[in-house]
DNA sequence: CTCCCGATAT
DNA sequence: ATATCAGGAG
């Protein structure tokens, strides 16, 4: 486990290295990126961003998605994956909006694991990224980095990961910091080929110095 | 724990 | 050919 100063590096380093990171799903209201984020399991944001315009160009509101048959809802989503299961997901998840929120996506994150398809993964997404709430949402990403940069234990859960990662990061840098692993595990600290050669923080992963001894 | 699942990279 | 992708439900 890494120590205060080591972790306050950590931060600072992937600050330098994406000061812009942010949710690359597209998306232009709450209910949209619920949507989108609900969509994205197991599956790329680049390929969902190629699903989603057409999407919520045929789909603009809850009683849209209720409008069609299960059956063409699932084609329209079909390239994305887990189609069936997220087809019937988006139409459950829309009945209960008509039914117990007015229609809209409730903010607190108690509300949003009730709906279809969103549990904690999600809402930490929708009420950081739609509502400003501070959040960590630990997806395959952040598990990964988390575990080779030694911020938290190999053996750790994702509940477990979150709940350490704020304990160490301040409350106020979550959202960012957040958004920067994801970029690290998406462009830099990969699943397959990660650039531990070039990488900035070698010196403090175990895990990459392995990597490298190996490869070469 | 298993299952859901097509697209893309390796 | 196989691993992986902003996971969640049963």
């Amino acid at each position: 486990m890494l120590t205060k100063v080591q972790i306050r590096h950590v931060l600072d380093t992937m600050t330098e290295m994406f000061p812009d990171a942010e949710c690359e799903l597209t998306h232009s209201n709450p209910f949209e990126l619920t949507i989108a984020v609900l969509l994205s399991a197991q599956a790329t944001d680049a390929l969902v961003n190629k699903v989603t315009p057409g999407l919520f160009e045929k789909y603009k509101t809850p009683e849209d998605y209720l409008s069609v048959p299960l059956e063409e809802l699932e084609q329209d989503i079909r390239r994305i994956g887990l189609f069936r299961s997220k087809a019937k997901n988006i139409q459950k998840l829309c009945r209960s909006l008509i039914d117990d929120y007015g229609g809209v996506i409730p903010q607190e994150r108690d509300e949003l694991v009730k709906l279809a398809g969103v549990g904690r993964k999600t809402a930490n997404v929708v009420t950081s990224v739609a509502f400003g709430e501070p959040a960590i949402a630990v997806d395959t990403h952040v598990e990964r980095v988390s575990k080779r940069l030694a911020l938290c234990r190999w053996k750790d859960s994702v509940l477990e990961v979150e709940k350490t990662l704020m304990r160490k990061i301040p409350r106020d840098e979550w959202s960012d910091t957040h958004h920067r692993m994801i970029f690290f595990g998406r462009y830099h600290c990969k699943a397959q080929s990660p650039r531990c050669t070039e990488c900035p923080l070698l010196d403090l992963c175990r895990e990459g110095k392995k990597r490298v001894k190996v490869t070469g």
